[in-house]
DNA sequence: ACCTGAACACCGTTCAAGT
DNA sequence: ACCTGAACACCGTTCAAGT
């Protein structure tokens, strides 16, 4: 008997994109992945290095995501403003794609890789465009990245969206502190 | 033949809780526990429910020490030294413990209940000490549980410790952001 | 009330066999 | 090179049976 379908890696990782947006990261295995394509769980071996490795592409391809939004959003802004726009992006994204978000979360920062530098990459030029040194964007980058993050890891672990005014403190409190 | 053992959930818990601090949270499985106690996986559904009862234990007992020891620390502080003291005794008991502190980023706020509301309850009071209302001093909380939290969950998912000056950074410039 | 032990379902993983 | 299908190990969960 032939083969039903051609796999790869990329459309075995978006039907496992697919999977987490619907039903969450803690639905995403391979034996669902296998079942949406047509094929056996073992398949999916010749694509992915197992479970580990369908996470670990999962989760880059979310912080891929992610950091185009969040890069989009930079754009024509400046300042604080830039800062606000950028971190109300990060948020929206993590609300539209909750899924998604939990799998960035799940994996470390090595496997995650150049995604990872990517999206710090994003706020450290937003704070070299502010006048700041290499040295001092790295350390603002991520004292910003963490308030946010953080925020959002909070937020995702609620029931309930939390006040946007209590996001916006969080965010100008920064602008003020970084001054 | 006789039970070899007597259980009790305190005393699941407290293996369960050893497992996490020696081999990680991802391993705690009932069999795992069940095995070190000396009993089957099934005896352990008279103090438990189940896997997701068990972690949900853990990760609120989990918690529980972190804010015993968080809320040490700000004993005979006031103002930035004690928002920094605070910081730095969440950060170490962190790095002291990650396979608790794991544990309680799988759980949700709500799963968490008394024990999340009183690690903000110190928040709030290192805030209302500095003469903020209620309201204010809830969402100063926020933000500033945030910060601290993010940069941890990001540390962590590092494989290394992030330099203390950039914590440090963090820290302060959220105390001069709040003034 | 609590634990045993068998039973079942589900999943990840390996591998020889096919195409 | 890629997929099948059997096989195996491991785990969570239920439940009738013992004490």
């Amino acid at each position: 008997m032939a083969p039903r379908v051609r796999l790869s890696e990329t459309v075995v990782v978006t039907t496992a994109v697919e999977i987490v947006d619907r039903d969450g990261f803690e639905a995403l295995t391979l034996s669902q992945v296998a079942e949406a394509l047509g094929v056996g769980p073992s398949a999916l071996y010749s694509h992915v290095d197992g479970l580990g490795g369908l996470r670990r592409v999962v989760a880059v391809e979310s912080l891929r995501r992610l950091t185009a939004d969040v890069r989009d959003a930079a754009i024509g802004t400046a300042g604080d403003a830039a800062l606000h726009a950028v971190a109300i992006a990060y948020r929206e994204h993590s609300h539209r794609h909750p899924g998604r978000f939990v799998a960035t979360l799940r994996a470390s920062a090595d496997e995650l890789g150049s995604a990872d530098e990517e999206l710090h990459g994003v706020f450290v030029l937003l704070h070299r465009a502010a006048g700041a040194s290499d040295r001092d964007a790295a350390t603002f980058a991520r004292s910003v990245r963490s308030a946010i993050h953080g925020f959002l890891v909070l937020e995702h672990s609620a029931d309930e969206r939390h006040p946007d005014t209590d996001f916006h403190h969080l965010i100008t409190t920064l602008c003020r502190g970084l001054r």
